[in-house]
DNA sequence: AGTGAAAGGTATTGGGG
DNA sequence: CCCCAATACCTTTCACT
């Protein structure tokens, strides 16, 4: 499946707004609403659009802080590996889990109530993992752009 | 407003799939689709649901490298931060930006389709910027999670 | 592949408790 | 603030171009 002019428009404004309907849709790309049907979904069936969901205030919810946790670890064969990140993926305080290159191999992103919700947390998944190295915690002051959007060209 | 159970509910379902009708959500929360309805409309109009979003696959559309880049700056005064984070939230390439405490001050999320185009966006935004100090740039080797949900208890 | 119309399903609104 | 019922709107399908 290759993507025409038209599949990257309806990505394009359903990556921002994904309760836009499809007559609305349809009018904006010069469409009928049954040609945005079908490409749409096409383009779940393939896998183009990962999944369709609300962004929550965080602050709202009672979780203001964001952290950002660099991570370095000392054994890393993929029985090692997959291990932590399968720990990081159950974890619903992280949001991120990015494996990277560099000074450090995890950097992790994630949301609390407070600094005692978070010394818990860490005390948990990084003071006992006997194969983490080390970690660094920074907060966040201000969490100026939050988004997964993709330049679609 | 203060939320109750079912808007908390409702929040957390609609966190994970916002595709999901309200009549199904209704039948979750044991309430009426009408109940349902006000209620998204309630948690809309308050900011408790900042936004509804597709996520779309970057492999899939040609941008499959993220990066993770720390940045230092050199004066913090508040004109000059205005300045770089309107630069940051107004290029499309940079997914998410984080104003943070410690040994950076900006952390950026970006997604590139390759080397060459994060050349020439750090050329634009990062060297030929008299106020940036340094930074130091991390090629992810996998994302393992992104999202963000948030924890609702 | 696209269109347009018909059918089916959801969202939304208003009356009543 | 809830439910139920009516209406309006949207999505989905189908026959045809």
């Amino acid at each position: 499946m290759v993507l025409d002019s038209f599949d990257k428009k309806i990505l394009q404004l359903l990556q921002r707004d994904n309760k836009i309907s499809q007559r609305e849709l349809a009018e904006q790309v010069n469409l009928s609403p049954s040609a945005v049907n079908r490409r749409i979904a096409a383009l779940e069936a393939d896998g183009y659009i990962k999944g369709n969901i609300a962004i929550i205030d965080n602050k709202k919810l009672g979780k203001p802080i964001t952290l950002i946790v660099e991570v370095r670890i000392k054994n890393k064969h993929t029985v090692a590996m997959d291990h932590h990140k399968s720990i990081f993926l159950s974890t619903p305080a992280i949001q991120q889990v990015y494996l990277v290159t560099g000074d450090f191999d995890f950097l992790l992103i994630m949301t609390v109530a407070d600094m005692s919700e978070y010394e818990q947390l860490s005390e948990r998944l990084l003071f006992n993992d006997e194969n983490i190295h080390g970690f660094k915690t920074m907060v966040t002051l201000q969490n100026i752009k939050q988004s997964f959007d993709i330049n679609i060209e």
